[in-house]
DNA sequence: CCTGAATTGTTCGTACACAAACGATGGTCG
DNA sequence: CGACCATCGTTTGTGTACGAACAATTCAGG
């Protein structure tokens, strides 16, 4: 059809001439998000002492050893997981001996989740790392650059 | 040596009389970043006007009409995804008809990627959105917040 | 020229991430 | 009491994310 040729030219002539829609990736919130996030987890793996720890499962873990007891439900709203997400973290540290789960017997929906012995002991070891991670992760910035950028980057956080 | 055991001893004390070592796990960088990140998914979800299209998938799309053409594993590192991630993107791309895939005439172990005429007009439809969803992911910030803070951000991306 | 190192794209396996639908249970309110 | 609705845990399906291994190709050095 005749139009679209003619359209194309347009097109192609206005992406040349006129620059101010310009979409620059790199300037992008979200992939710098996701940029900063994968920085992250590299350092995650590369200081986390136990290789198979995943950053998710660590958070669970540092979560449950924090409260004690939890529902799986209850455990991945206070780590922003979904249930979904939650059912393969749960599945994963079960399977490597590091929670155990009984049923609520005040609600026979709930499966109570607990360190055992050993998460106990993997999250004595891993919290100094954690705290390392961290420094790590923010070490471009200074001191107050750290704050701040923290402060900020809880507000776009819900 | 007498210090260490004394040493020691001081850590312990500390690690059960104060509640510095701790790890909160709301305060931790990362855990951060991973919620910023998962609320900015949501926005995006939320205002891209098609809803079939990903983060991911729209990054390549936009990056492809910046350069024009480029390889995979060149795009790859253009928006920051693993060789193995590109090639499900892309397949997706391929099967929606929005991008086109060439061998490189000069290397044959190249293939040259370039935007379809569906791409291009997606790409034209969607830079607004990609704007307005940047904004939305940064307004709980004021103006001069968000520079700051993209400033920062930056700084902890490599 | 030719052998070894590097690059490109592919596949496999594991682990998030979340929407959607499901059965079982629990609480509420008419 | 009984219908209704919310919550809990599970499963399925799609889409990142990346390490590891692979064949084909290119390139650099001797």
């Amino acid at each position: 059809m005749g139009w679209r040729a003619a359209d194309r030219t347009k097109q192609t002539l206005k992406a040349q001439n006129d620059d101010a829609p310009e979409y620059l990736l790199e300037d992008q919130v979200g992939h710098l998000l996701r940029r900063a996030h994968q920085r992250h987890t590299a350092i995650f793996q590369a200081n986390i002492a136990d290789q198979q720890l995943t950053p998710l499962q660590f958070a669970a873990l540092m979560k449950l050893a924090d409260v004690g007891e939890a529902s799986q439900n209850h455990l991945g709203r206070l780590t922003a997981m979904d249930a979904a997400t939650m059912q393969g973290v749960i599945k994963r540290l079960i399977a490597r001996g590091l929670i155990a789960r009984r049923p609520d017997p005040d609600d026979r929906r709930r499966l109570l989740l607990t360190l055992t012995e050993d998460g106990r002991i993997l999250v004595d070891v891993a919290t100094a790392r954690g705290h390392r991670i961290s420094d790590e992760t923010l070490e471009p910035l200074s001191p107050s650059e750290r704050q701040t950028f923290l402060k900020l980057l809880l507000r776009l956080t819900d």
